[in-house]
DNA sequence: TGCATTTACCTAAGCCTTTTAGGCAAGCTG
DNA sequence: CAGCTTGCCTAAAAGGCTTAGGTAAATGCA
């Protein structure tokens, strides 16, 4: 009886790289106690079944997706932030595709409010700063961004620029340029 | 041995109104048995398996909001076309969680090539005649507005936008007023 | 109308995933 | 080194997916 030395951290990574190989939708506790050769009863000691294990993953990427996103805006404003800010969310839908769907998962309520999720608005909203915008458009216009953030990366990810042109490398600094002229300004 | 009379059509249907019920990843073989009184292994003359069930229930949704969206942008022009075309996507997302989830699922190249997702994306470039978009721009904005929408109404489907001010309405119309003006003045 | 063909639904069975209950031994704590 | 905690185990039940092969209801044709 070898001790692997499972604890929950270690299933939530693997979990999330899982992910990014078979799809988020593919985790199951299952196949993670094959990759830690392991019985699959012996998972239950760390996760609280199969919908815990999907949650913990989300709030994972929602984290690490949040450091990323605070790095890229560090000592940056205006349209300069505004690009490095979305970029880290197209890059992440691209390199972990898994974890970025884990991302969109729906929480509950609670379990959102005390998620990573927080601090994404907040920084979409300092994002905001760079621009003259006043509540409640700001408000609005935050629900933009997050809107076309999740949707362009839901869409890449489905395959639904690719082999068409223009490429979608091209559509995606295109509709940055889009979204900072509409911030610089935004109809009252 | 009473014959219910199951066809591929009835499951179909029957899965999108079970989706609206309990959530798209929800539905299951078993369940849409049980709901016809029948055993399981008879649905398997209608449909290939799971995964079939699934894609036959995204393009029933794709087909639905494509026929919707027609009816609703036929006689309008400019932003009443824009508008009118954006409410069907959002009102069919919060009529239809289940069915909206499906529309957003991914399906291999051929099988989408093969659907209404293509109508969708006419349409989109049909309301771009109303603005004064060139080749690439218009592909470019078809992108952006299919993000949009298929993001907004994820986002708000999770939950994302409920009791916080402002209210998801007040949004939903500042948006759109504010792609209208960036349709109108896209930056080159 | 009666027979043949088709087919809608069934039983049976195997496999996989999830989850709980209870046991043993590995490894820390003193 | 004795004892406790706990990491991983076996066992088993329940449910979903899927295939193979059968029976009877519906359909079609003389």
């Amino acid at each position: 009886m070898a001790r692997v030395g499972l604890t929950t951290e270690r299933l939530v990574r693997a979990g999330a790289e899982l992910a990014d190989e078979v799809g988020f939708e593919q985790v199951t506790v299952s196949e993670l106690a094959r990759r830690f050769d392991v019985k699959v009863a012996s998972l239950y000691s760390h996760v609280k079944n199969s919908q815990d294990l999907k949650t913990r993953i989300a709030l994972f990427a929602l984290e690490e997706l949040a450091d990323r996103a605070a790095d890229a805006i560090a000592g940056r404003a205006g349209k300069d932030a505004l690009v490095a800010f979305a970029d880290v969310y197209r890059d992440y839908g691209r390199e972990h595709p898994g974890r970025a769907a884990a991302a969109r998962m729906r929480l509950d309520p609670e379990t959102a409010a005390a998620s990573a999720g927080v601090r994404h608005s907040q920084m979409t909203r300092a994002i905001l700063r760079g621009y003259d915008l006043t509540e409640p458009d700001a408000t609005h216009a935050v629900r933009l961004l997050g809107s076309v953030f999740h949707g362009y990366s839901s869409l890449e990810t489905a395959g639904g620029f690719s082999h068409s042109a223009p490429d979608s490398e091209e559509t995606w600094t295109r509709i940055l340029d889009a979204l900072d002229a509409l911030l610089r300004n935004w109809p009252t």
